[in-house]
DNA sequence: CTGAAAGCGCTTACAG
DNA sequence: CTGAAAGCGCTTACAG
């Protein structure tokens, strides 16, 4: 029924191995040899099977990516993009949802790992944050010695490829924006304690206001935990006294921005005339409020892209661990332009 | 360094045949032989190489999730349960997103679909709307015999396996719900006019109005097209007229609920002491919005693990087509909950 | 530049 | 209840 290579070989007049070589864009092969072979698989609609390739060669053209993470989103988002990379170069992306809530200690989450990867071999791993700031995950990959990337992993991890966007500058950047637009007093929401952006979001801010000579009171800064719940009370918080609040607040996530919108709107604060709102990540939350979230878009396809790259791209792999810095972007919308500028 | 099926063979001294036998349950080993060779098994850490037994018995052990849908969240969800079924079963999920924009006519789609899948051979196919009510896509699959299962197809598909749930009943329920309430006249806003649910979650209301005698004015309906903006725009016609207005909307999705409830929220409409919101999917935002949302939950994790299942389970694989309805659920939260009640 | 042989780790079909 | 042989469709290592 479907061709195989031998098919296409007698066919083509030559043996398995020449087709093999053509296929695989193995050198030394006749011109005119590479052609007809080429010719007939396409006339035979020829296409190899993975699971002879992959016990051939003892690899397995999967890519898997694991991941631990509640925001659908932001896994659909780096899935596409490791898809794609996989298509480019002829492998396929195995998602791989890893629950590591029962998993306390450092030795039973390398144990699950472990569990995880012995059923299914593949020639690389993708691990998404919180996964990419666990050592006992890394550890689990570097026994098992199956190559894998960080996708913005917190540290600078050392001998480990990564990909990442620069949390630092992207808030830093935004600040100075809002400082651009006239404003004095910014007010900031951190993340959740735990998340290792939080305290890189936070850094950047501080350092635009810093440069500026803008000096940040205690009552400008308030502890959030991303969710849109925490931002209402942040919110609350910081606009309490009417006559003394900031003019812009700058939450670190689209979440808590939501909750500083829904306060400004149910306290008759216009947004952006009398206060700017601005998020971080742009969420489909961001382009649905009104008005629509100023944020930071992450790079977040490019990393799924990029992660794959470096696991299966022949002219990347195998070489030594490499960091990639994606860009960010700033978006602007109405929640933090003000009229006229 | 791994374990091979040979290794497992020759420590429990019987021959590999014996071995693959008691790990694939198949029956006719004594007891004492399939306790020893679990024993050994156990011992060695032995797992199946995927790739041998794909190669051996011309299966893959992989399911594709063939897809080309706008919303993240859905696909994410559908994919969750997709994998956990897969995961009992032994398999594996290769999430495959499918462009058809550019293949207007059926014959260019089933091309596309054959392209797609011939690279890839896997042992069976899951089709998420729209692409399950793509008649190019589904002869694609047919011509190639590979079995698969739509997920929320429109029609009454013959001779096909699908796994839905009942876009009228739900609501039905959903307007019966509000008439509960005391609710006369209740709004409706239809969803987009190409989509399949559109009018199924139409029939519902209508059909519990004219249950309870309840006249529908034409004023009544709206056609919106899922997204936030048509929700908007569908509540400011039907919230225009303050003195003759409803009192409760449907709206047949969250999105455009959402609209709803920000249009009443700049007219100074209390929802839900004077309007009453509903949507319908239960998205992240309903829980996001203020007040919550009351909305249907639909089965979408559960389609998921329902089609893997239908694919790969055994006791369900090569028998003749069925269909799965699953249940909807009814979340009642603060956004359509007259006080006291 | 090309090919014949062996083997990857399993299952299938058959034999006993 | 158990096993020996052949083969799935490729690649590897070697030879020429």
């Amino acid at each position: 029924m479907k061709a195989t290579i031998t098919d296409v070989a007698k066919v083509a007049g030559v043996s398995m191995k020449t087709v093999s070589r053509v296929l695989n864009n193995e050198p030394n092969v006749a011109t005119k040899t590479r052609e007809k072979v080429l010719a007939v698989a396409t006339e035979l609609r020829y296409s190899p099977n993975l699971a002879a390739k992959g016990l051939a060669s003892s690899r397995s053209y999967l890519v898997a990516l694991v991941y631990d993470n509640p925001s659908p989103y932001y896994i659909a988002k780096i899935q596409s993009g490791a898809i794609d990379a996989c298509r480019k170069f002829g492998y396929h992306l195995v998602p791989e949802p890893l629950d590591l809530t029962d998993e306390a200690d450092e030795a039973s989450q390398e144990e699950a790992v472990r569990h995880l990867l012995h059923r299914l071999p593949v020639d690389g791993v993708i691990l998404t944050p919180p996964l990419s700031d666990s050592p006992g995950v890394v550890k689990a990959l570097e026994t098992m010695k199956i190559p894998f990337v960080l996708v913005a992993p917190s540290g600078r991890e050392n001998g480990i490829s990564s990909v990442k966007m620069d949390d630092i500058q992207a808030a830093q950047e935004m600040t100075e924006f809002l400082i651009a637009q006239g404003h004095k007093s910014i007010g900031f929401i951190k993340g959740h304690i735990e998340h290792s952006a939080t305290a890189l979001r936070y850094e950047g801010y501080r350092k635009a206001m810093a440069n500026a000579d803008l000096p940040v009171g205690r009552n400008e800064v308030k502890q959030g935990d991303f969710s849109f719940r925490s931002g209402v009370t942040a919110a609350e918080e910081l606009l309490r006294n009417r006559s003394a609040c900031p003019t812009a607040i700058f939450a670190s996530n689209d979440d808590m921005a939501a909750g500083v919108v829904s306060v400004a709107s149910r306290l008759g604060i216009a947004v952006p005339d009398d206060l700017s709102v601005c998020g971080f990540d742009d969420t489909p939350l961001a382009k649905i409020l009104f008005p629509q979230l100023t944020t930071v878009q992450q790079p977040i396809y490019e990393m799924g892209y990029q992660a794959v790259k470096v696991l299966v791209d022949p002219a990347l792999k195998n070489k030594p661990a490499s960091t990639h810095n994606l860009d960010f972007k700033l978006v602007v919308r109405d929640s933090a332009l003000i009229q006229g500028s």
